[in-house]
DNA sequence: TTGTAGGCGTTATCAT
DNA sequence: ATGATAACGCCTACAA
């Protein structure tokens, strides 16, 4: 039904290629001819079919980003960066979001060809050795987003610092009994940036003669619930720690139900680290590791440009720094 | 680099129509020769191309999602509906959020073209008269969520009753003085659902006898940070509302600022109502009215489906119900 | 400078 | 049941 280049090469008189030629602002046009076919061009509202397109030029014209749960508030913080860097190109992006092993394994090998999509950005997600190789055969430009992989350019924050950055700070207030509290590592998600905030808190800690205990290091659901859940069996122990420092501003909104639940002020009897700041963070008054979650997808988007422009994706690890926040739910140990 | 059906044909030693069958499973084809085509599939791991079949079959597979600030907790509720309901497809979702008029101009009359999409689905958003004729004049199957337009199908929530809920319990609890606080209007987002809710909170309230004051409704920017201006302006009055009603969770959030920073206690000496019911309402404790976010993205994906299928579209209007969520910031008048 | 023809990978039509 | 062939709409050589 729509026009196509055909009938403004008709329009205009002239031949198809010439046509070619003015929409993608090609020399080699006469003056007068380019007028005639943009006159053509606007009088039949032509717009040329993405489709061809890509079919001539063996470009999709798409990015795929692929990650779990999607939905959370942070990944859409990142999502939204993504959009902002493309908003201002042509590509589309399809974004997917992945909760379960099969959906991952589907969703990747269907994103890692190159007639599907001109590159690929992955959340959360550290490819597995077949996917790897896949995304490597097929040549397909990709980028990771808060993950880690050797092979791959990826854009990550200093996670490790965060967790340092959360250590000091309780340090300093003069805690000692500390916990943490994330969410179980997946097998098919490398969810890696919490081992590594866990990692930096650890550090920190011990460079202070101070261990934490296994039985304060809590996993579960990566939800307000499932921290809710965690953070009650946390301090249910013996000597429940006075400070949690949680992997995500959602998990320390758990332990802050918990508290209220166990009847803990915050922070006279417990204080809260969360980790994220997400807009909410800000309005509960949450003390908090603060990321460049926007950054990161920008910051993909254009790297993933420039690779498939060809340049050269070295160093393949960028790291974007972490601050701490401090807010209202961290304060002096208690005595 | 990768095979095509062309590979598989002569790998299999039969021509690329067969292939074709045994790709969409067409019957009349030998199931021996079946057998062959899909070894030689799976032996070349071959994967049909997308962008080839779109242009041979004329469709796009493709649906494209536009609203505007699609990253608010709200919007992204609905996104993930729709996601949800299309995953069990293969079709692909481009969604682009349009913050400005020109964006959205340009992105509608991109997305209403049949080579474009196969649906469009408008998220708050009204099709001017323009828009609309070139929706219907590209056939384009279009579903409207949360927008309003005589002439399209489209999924809704009874506003009006929602609004009418919120004022009622604010009745029942004794509240005389009732303030109401929601965004400006923007021309070009017809952001109905603001002023519909408004207009069930004034309709109980006139059968109650009670007007509310002109200078009780006060619209600002639809974020935490306007709403909290407008509810400071608005308790700066001579006689201030005992309970403020907002057009969203987020709104509501900035009149509990507001409170927080006036010293009011909730809902001691101000009851607030929120609108949405999203995820951290239920943390901070607030009343709301609960809409169906996440269905009435499943639905509309649905309608499409269906409407692109054949289905005829009416009923054009869909309305999805509205809960009271009582939580704790509402509370008896003050006296 | 400009027109023509071939190709991108698939599906659909039409013989066989 | 199956193979050849013509679309689909664009881009890019190549020829003129």
């Amino acid at each position: 039904m729509p026009a196509t280049i055909g009938d403004v090469a008709r329009l205009a008189g002239v031949g198809r290629g010439t046509v070619s030629r003015v929409l993608n602002d090609r020399p080699n046009v006469d003056p007068a001819t380019r007028e005639r076919v943009q006159r053509a061009i606007a009088e039949l509202d032509f717009v040329p079919s993405l489709t061809a397109r890509r079919l001539s030029l063996g470009r999709t014209n798409t990015i795929m980003v692929v990650g779990p749960f999607l939905t959370r508030p942070s990944a859409v913080e990142r999502l939204s960066g993504i959009q902002a860097a493309l908003s201002a190109t042509s590509l589309d992006a399809v974004s997917t979001s992945v909760e379960t092993t099969e959906r991952r394994v589907a969703v990747i090998r269907d994103a890692s060809r190159p007639e599907r999509a001109d590159g690929l950005i992955l959340i959360h997600i550290a490819p597995s050795t077949i996917e790897l190789e896949r995304i490597l055969a097929a040549g397909i430009p990709c980028v990771l987003v808060d993950a880690h992989h050797r092979r791959l350019p990826r854009v990550v924050v200093d996670d490790v610092d965060g967790g340092q950055l959360a250590a000091r700070h309780l340090l300093d207030l003069g805690h000692k009994r500390i916990g943490f509290i994330g969410e179980v590592p997946l097998a098919e998600f490398g969810f890696s940036s919490t081992r590594l905030r866990l990692r930096g808190v650890v550090r920190v800690l011990r460079s202070a003669g101070i261990a934490i205990p296994d039985e304060h290091v809590i996993r579960g659901e990566h939800n307000r619930e499932g921290a809710r859940l965690s953070a009650l069996a946390l301090l249910a122990g013996e000597r429940p720690p006075t400070a949690i420092i949680a992997a995500s501003d959602t998990e320390a909104m758990g332990v802050l139900e918990a508290a209220r639940i166990r009847g803990l002020r915050v922070p006279e009897d417990l204080s809260v680290i969360g980790y994220d700041d997400i807009d909410v963070a800000d309005f509960i008054g949450l003390t908090t590791i603060r990321q460049p979650l926007f950054r990161t997808g920008t910051r993909a988007v254009e790297r993933l440009l420039g690779i498939i422009a060809g340049d050269d994706p070295r160093p393949l690890r960028e790291v974007l720094p972490v601050e701490l926040v401090v807010r209202s739910t961290t304060g002096p140990a208690p005595v």
